[in-house]
DNA sequence: CAGTATCCTCCGAGATACTG
DNA sequence: CAGTATCTCGGAGGATACTG
């Protein structure tokens, strides 16, 4: 863990990373899977938590994370139905890199934004 | 470490993925930084190891890399100029991140793949 | 070789309205 | 409430040609 980090990254080939971004990608994917992390949701919950999602889509990362497997559809025949959305284990194995991408905004978050607010054109 | 991961998830906040999720965004940025764990190169060079990439989008990746202070450009007044990006500590910082989700793609890669070839309409 | 400037295409995301 | 169908818009990414 400690010693030679350089040395941990090394065996992970180029396209092995590029999978696992293209899974991510799409703005709202990460916070997902994020919000999904202590348990189903049903999709208006969902909103809730996020906030700021459209509802289109919100449905369109839903249906491409289910594609993916990282997230599981339920429907349960009740009345009125309802809806259900969860992590498999591939969507629960994501929370790693999630987390660590967490600890990386909490330590150079604030470096960040005064980088990027300081740069010529500004954004 | 260990125990409930769950729990370790929790004290991040939403809005602290974000972040860098935002910073990843974009098709080549995370390969770009990988592609520069090892040290500083030429542009060239970057085109070479990461394969695929148009001259533009190297560019234009690496000035939001620039923007957001991940990576710095060095400028050697030589006969001929040569140039060289490196990644700074906060860029270093991704690396880890990266990492995590290359393990993930390293366990989940088949089973992802296979799920998504069977899903139906394909991509 | 590094960088910029156009031009073009395509997809992601938002807004809105309609169907089960 | 969940989901789909349109429509629109902007930005990302590719190709190409031109400038230091």
């Amino acid at each position: 863990m400690a010693g030679e980090p350089m040395d941990e990254y090394e065996y992970i080939a180029d396209c092995q990373t590029r999978l696992g971004l293209d899974v991510l990608s799409g703005t709202w994917t990460g916070v997902v899977l994020w919000s999904l992390q202590h348990g189903p949701l049903r999709p208006g919950e969902l909103r809730e938590r996020i906030g700021g999602i459209s509802h289109k889509v919100l449905t369109e990362t839903l249906r491409r994370l289910e594609r993916d497997g990282l997230v599981v559809r339920r429907r349960y025949a009740e009345a009125p139905p309802r809806v259900e959305y969860e992590l498999t284990p591939p969507g629960r194995g994501m929370l790693e890199p999630l987390a660590a991408l967490g600890r990386w905004t909490e330590r150079y978050a604030d470096e960040v934004l005064d980088t990027r607010d300081r740069a010529p054109g500004e954004r």
